[in-house]
DNA sequence: AATCAAGTAAACTGTACAGTGTAAGATAGC
DNA sequence: GCTATCTTACACTGTACAGTTTACTTGATT
């Protein structure tokens, strides 16, 4: 009679065909999907082991204890959240033309906010780290270090001065103003896990966040 | 020889003096500094009734379970929170003189900014109760109460604009780009328990948030 | 003085959980 | 085929904690 085998293909004992980075890897999202959902205390070695289909053994093989495995998964998706606004900025905020300042904004601005209010992944990783990060100081490094984010913005607006399309003077407190006028206002919703908003009242808010920043930084 | 007294007045066996109210908010204070400090889960009813300098009976008997305890303690100081912003509101934007607006948004910014900045406890409660929001539905309730916040900004806003002091077509979103620029800059960097920053710095972007606004919706 | 209301102490129940130890099974790579 | 590597099952330790039970103590009330 043959071995019970688990649902998942690589369950069972033994030496795990494909290596052990299909189980490290099963781990890991197991581990975020719990740890987002129920948060740090409340989630326990065993539920993971059994939603990744994994030995509890296999987990402390692999990260040593649950702490470690919570830093690891955690600033590896933040880090991956990070580069997604990262790349908003470059599609909408990168090689603007002349006569486009006032729609590449709102389109930020549109994108950002969407994204910011559509994704309950987004809002979890972000409320778990700040509730944790008392407990967790190396959190504080993760959250540390993306101060870029508005660096990134901000190099953009003082090309947008240069070119006498905005008024920047300050461009590290232009981006923080963007940013407080576009994600900031979609965070203040959101993080709460609060109302669901339709996408024309999101683009609303949005739109109107970006035209209050055009009118406070319109050249001239 | 006289039976050990606690540290506390009113402490030891025996019907309290002074009624059981005492004994009521020695527990809730305890709970809540326990709370704010370490969590709902990282908390304990034992250290709770350590701290408060009371039985663990005792809790029970007022409080009936943790969780009610927390829901309790929690709404009621996030409330006596909201009511201080209200207050700095009523202080800096009601009765503005008509030469006076750029000043008066200015110090109302610098005013929230500070106390924002400068209040652990106000940033320990909303990222308790962001953390715990998905646990107990309840805390969605309470922090939902006070949509009056911006409403009651919105409202300032109207009569300035009502003066021709403002331009604001639309109260209710200008009140949360005011908010998003001022409060809103300094949660993004203090609810993470992040950076210390010294009042100039606290002054400068409150100042430079409230000045955005002004050109933003300045009149004319 | 009697009674009631409120509280205390301490042991106890049941459960949940982090982390370990171990023997055995399965695969990869030589 | 041999061996090192990896995983599994599972029992086990120690601890922490929510909530209860019981027996006792004291202040207020009448």
């Amino acid at each position: 009679m043959a071995v019970q085998q688990g649902i998942r293909p690589g369950s069972g004992r033994g030496r795990p065909p494909g290596g052990s980075e299909r189980k490290r890897s099963a781990i890991s999202e197991a581990a975020l999907v719990l740890f987002l959902r129920d948060g740090y205390a409340r989630t326990s070695v065993d539920a993971i082991a059994e939603e990744a289909g994994v030995s509890k053994r296999t987990i402390y093989n692999h990260y040593g204890d649950k702490e470690s495995l919570f830093l690891s998964v955690v600033s590896a998706r933040y880090d991956s959240l990070i580069s997604v606004v990262v790349a908003l900025m470059d599609t909408f905020l990168t090689d603007v033309p002349d006569d486009a300042v006032e729609k590449n904004v709102i389109d930020f601005a549109c994108a950002a906010a969407m994204m910011a209010a559509r994704s309950p992944e987004r809002a979890a990783i972000i409320r778990l780290m700040m509730a944790e990060a008392p407990h967790f100081p190396e959190l504080l490094a993760v959250q540390m270090r993306p101060r870029g984010i508005t660096a990134a913005i901000a190099e953009r607006l003082m090309r947008l001065d240069a070119r006498g399309l905005l008024d920047v003077p300050e461009p590290e407190e232009a981006a923080s103003h963007l940013f407080a006028l576009t994600m900031g206002q979609m965070n203040n919703r959101s993080l709460f896990g609060a109302i669901e908003l339709s996408d024309a009242e999101i683009r609303h808010i949005a739109t109107s966040g970006a035209r209050a920043f055009l009118r406070a930084y319109r050249p001239g």
